[in-house]
DNA sequence: TTCGATGCAAACCATTTGCAAATCC
DNA sequence: GGATTTGCAAATGGTTTGCATCGAA
């Protein structure tokens, strides 16, 4: 990598990792719309805007995973909702599951295994920071995060390249702390170390 | 984002993109491994190991793939060396990209259209230097980018929250140069605006 | 009243698996 | 010669669609 040295890298990290410490932590849960928040309304404005009609099955589709925390899937929103008393097909919620995203009140995130994927996941996202993901290669443990100067060079390449950003996903994949240490017992200590890694 | 003023961002990202300006270009195809280079050696070393044996099928797959630029999908592959007079089945294709994908000689590259994902697409990675991609919303136009300021920082923030990391994934999307400025024109001057985003 | 939404079942599509025949070492 | 691979066909699993019915505006 031409034009880099370990230690400008190493400064520039550095420099980083130190303002990033300072920020806040991420909300734990989003407090902006709960029961008539501003999900709600958000949501309302894209129906109006379609002409949609606000039924049941969405009123309590969108109550319920505003409360959600961590990630979803779709089957899954159907069992938790059933559990609860309301009946919402997985037909209706796949339907609805794309105008929240439309909405911008919750995201997909694709869970890379690195062989198959398995099955979507969501996510709200509506008042919360935005963060990208940790993902343990081991346990599957995810891990949010929230790092402004990624952020930054993100938008200073499509800068670069013409590009205007809309958005980006980014996953790191890893061992996790609790892996990893696994690891160390059995083989009786010394320093994680990854399989695999790129080439 | 407390601890960060838009004027420090600004400076770490102008500082990042000087340096990565002076970076070799990528190569534009891979080098070592066309007949019998490192790719295949890597492949048999694989082979070997599980107690595998080497094909014909394979043998044209791992060729093919090696001469491959861009991304691909399994049937497209399938497609392409019938038309150059190998017959292999979709359900080969499958078991050895999974293969090539353990020997890290290719990997997985989702595409995140933000509403469905279509099926897998996979690149020759091996001899290629590690890169991400800027993906355009409107065209869907792939370009690579390698931003080495940006891996370091996904390193410490894996480090920062004790994680050894293996690999990552990160896909930008937005408008290319080519659609931001049909908009332009269409609109009759004006920067190009991004519609959508995250909030 | 009327158009959009729901739910069921069937369709779809990418991917995986069972199994007999072909092939490599 | 015997284990591995292949290829076909069938199974799978997530997601979408057709259509009759239901319900919000």
């Amino acid at each position: 990598m031409g034009g880099w040295t370990k230690k400008s890298l190493t400064r520039l990290a550095r420099s980083a990792i130190g303002n990033a410490m300072q920020q806040e932590p991420l909300k734990p849960a989003c407090g902006t719309c709960s029961p008539d928040g501003e999900c709600s309304g958000k949501f309302h404005e894209l129906l109006r805007l379609k002409g949609g009609r606000l039924t049941n099955e969405r009123k309590a589709l969108l109550r319920f995973i505003c409360d959600l925390e961590g990630h979803f899937r779709p089957e899954t929103l159907v069992k938790l909702l059933k559990d609860q008393g309301f009946q919402v097909s997985l037909t209706t919620v796949y339907r609805n599951l794309s105008l929240l995203v439309q909405a911008g009140i919750i995201r997909r995130t694709d869970v890379d295994d690195g062989v198959r994927s398995g099955g979507a996941r969501y996510e709200h996202i509506w008042g919360h920071t935005h963060h990208d993901h940790l993902v343990c290669s081991r346990c599957g443990k995810r891990v949010e995060f929230s790092y402004p100067a990624i952020d930054v060079l993100q938008d200073a390449v499509a800068r670069e390249h013409g590009f205007v950003l809309e958005r980006h996903s980014l996953e790191l994949v890893g061992v996790c702390p609790d892996c990893g240490n696994a690891d160390a017992r059995r083989t009786g200590g010394g320093a994680a170390r990854a399989p695999g890694g790129t080439p």
